[in-house]
DNA sequence: ATAATCCTTACCACCATTGTAAGGTCAAGG
DNA sequence: CCTTGACCTTACAATGGTGGTAAGGATTAT
């Protein structure tokens, strides 16, 4: 199996596919005489894994951690466990984390009257809210899926 | 009030102050005599106002469009509302795929023995898992708070 | 044989953010 | 008045993931 085809097998882009090998996330696999990566089915079954991880919110490095226990088999699966209930407080905890979010923003949009009123509370809230939060900035979010109408256009 | 007063005030650090501006996200601001930006109060409003949209999950694009309503007071609140719900949607989303996330891990934790047997069940639901998903990857996510013990060493 | 598609590497760009370096400025104290 | 330290200025690099592009070789299909 080629890159490509590992590629469509596993939802990993080949350019991805190639990054993780850069960074050592995966080992280098074989290549073929001419040059051409080959993968196994296995492969294919650790770049899900990793798809599926990142899926969840794990960071690269936190998948070194993960990968590397699913590659040694030895390793004891209480060092899996652990850190598996790791993740899930912290996944437990960004879920949480986010509907509060959320749970703001709806307070804020059900007072929003919606109609052509400039006096909607959403902006209001957004600039009264917050004491001057010196906490360090968390990895940006990116709950995608708003068209900005005008950003950077200055 | 010089950058670092108004950094101090709004919780943005003079660097993303400033970046923010080479953007166009904030106006640039009066300057000294001698070239030093000064602030007024207002623009450390919109400043909160940006670090709050920030914490909510925004992106700086996004932002764009909220600030432009925040600005311009006579723009319709409904394009506020809209903007705001469709973030709640994707919000709530993300949230529903990280509890179904942390279920999954949850589960397959409780079927780890936590010895020293290798055949933990989380490693082996994690690969089998996905289809391959070929859906865009949204930009990452930052589940914060494991520590890879050997990540990158390879 | 040739064209289309794949692969390879090596770059560069992006976003949001932090860091660093080299220099100018300001306020306080000797 | 001069030094010191804290601030400001710009400029440039790096980060982590990801996408793009280009130049050249390999494979595949016609």
């Amino acid at each position: 199996m080629n890159i490509g085809e590992a590629s469509k097998a596993s939802g990993v882009s080949t350019k991805m596919i190639r990054y993780y090998e850069s960074i050592g996330l995966i080992k280098a696999p074989l290549r073929t005489e001419s040059g051409y990566r080959v993968y196994s089915d296995n492969d294919v079954h650790a770049l899900r894994f990793i798809s599926q991880a990142r899926d969840l919110g794990f960071s690269v490095e936190q998948m070194g951690s993960l990968l590397a226990l699913w590659r040694d088999r030895s390793r004891a699966s209480a060092d899996v466990k652990s850190i598996a209930l790791e993740h899930i407080r912290a996944l437990d905890e960004k879920a949480r984390a986010l509907q509060a979010m959320s749970k703001t923003l709806r307070h804020l949009a059900d007072h929003c009257h919606g109609d052509d009123r400039p006096d909607c509370p959403i902006i209001e809230g957004f600039a009264a809210a917050a004491a001057p939060t010196p906490k360090k900035r968390q990895p940006r979010f990116g709950v995608t899926g708003i068209t900005p109408d005008r950003a950077h256009a200055n």
